[in-house]
DNA sequence: ATAAATTAGTTTCAATTGAAACTACATTGC
DNA sequence: GCAATGTAGTTTCAATTGAAACTAATTTAT
C-alpha cells in the first residue's frame, strides 16, 4: 500500500517536529521567546531596519504571526519600531540593546545545536545535504504554486 | 552572526511546512481529511487492528490528537472500533470498506506527490537522502532526550 | 484631482492545539 | 485480596492559530 515511515513528507514533518520542539524548548525555557520571535531577532541581527513585510518574505512567516510576535518583542523591550519616512503604513524594526544582547546569547546555542545534529556528517556530506535541501525546497515551492492554480 | 536561511533547523521547518500545506491541501479539499486522519488511515491500511497507542508510536502523534482524529473517522464511517478482548481500556481500530476505499484513492496521489518532489533525484541520490534523514532523525531524537533530562 | 484598487499591518472570530485533569480499567506489591 | 500505582484514552480549559474583515496609507487610472 504505502509505507508511512518511508514516505518522504512524513519523515520530513517528523524530523522538523523533533527539531522544532527541541530548539523551541531552549528558546522558551531559557529566554521566554517563541520560535517566531527568535527568527525575527535573528533576521534583524543580520540586517537591521527591516519592515514586517520583508521579514515575512525572508523568514517565510505570515503577517499575522509577525504582527503579534513584533508586538510581544516591543513590549519586552527587545525591538523598537520606527515609522517609515516615506510610507507611513509600515515601520522599520530595530533591535534594542537588550535585543542584541539576547541574540548574542542565543546564537552560540543555536549553532551548537546545529553542530550536534550534524556531528557525524563530514563536510562533503553537509554540502550534499545542503544541495538536496535546496532542490527539495524549490521543488516544493513550485508544486505549491501548481496546486493552487 | 547567524545566517537564518542557511540554518538547518530553519530550512527543515520551512521545507516541511511547504510540503505539509501542499499535501494537506489535497487531503482536505478532495477528501475532507486532516493530515492526522490520513496518517491513521495509512497505518491501518498496512496493518489492521492497531490500538491508538501503537498508532501514536508509529506515526509520532500524541494521544489527544489521535483520540480526536479517530473520533472523526468513526463518525465519518471510515474506521470502526472493536473493544480489545483482554484490555477493555483500549480498542482495536479497523478500516471500514469506505476507509479502505479512500485509502486506495489517496495512495496514488500521495505517491505521485512524492515522485514529483523527487523527480530530479537519481535513485542513488534518493538512497543517500534516505540515509541522511535516518541519521538526522535518530540524532534529533536523542538530543531531545538529552535536553529534557 | 479624485475614485478605485492595492498594500502594510492589525484585529476579530472561530477552529485547532496540547497540557493537565480525569475516567475506567489493569497491574504490582504487600 | 486489595491498596497503591500505572496505563489507555477522553475531556476540559486556556493558549495559539490563521482566514477574513478591517483601518490607514499609498498607488494607479481616468
Amino acid at each position: 500500500m504505502l509505507n508511512l515511515p518511508r514516505f518522504l513528507p512524513y519523515r520530513l514533518t517528523k524530523l522538523s517536529g523533533f527539531i522544532s520542539r527541541d530548539l523551541g524548548g531552549i528558546y522558551s525555557e531559557r529566554f521566554n521567546l517563541t520560535i517566531t520571535e527568535w527568527r525575527i531577532i535573528a533576521l534583524l541581527g543580520s540586517e537591521d531596519g527591516l519592515t514586517a513585510q520583508v521579514i515575512g518574505t525572508r523568514a517565510s512567516l505570515d503577517k499575522v504571526r509577525i504582527s503579534r510576535a513584533v508586538d510581544r518583542l516591543v513590549k519586552a523591550g527587545r525591538v523598537k519600531k520606527q515609522t517609515h519616512k516615506t510610507d507611513r503604513r509600515s515601520s522599520l524594526l530595530h533591535l534594542t540593546k537588550s535585543g542584541r544582547a539576547i541574540l548574542e546569547e542565543i546564537v552560540p546555542l543555536a549553532q551548537d545545536y546545529e553542530k550536534r545534529l550534524l556531528k557525524e556528517f563530514s563536510p562533503e556530506e553537509i554540502e550534499i545535504l545542503d544541495g538536496f535541501l535546496n532542490r527539495l525546497d524549490s521543488k516544493a515551492e513550485s508544486l505549491q504554486k501548481d496546486n493552487h492554480r
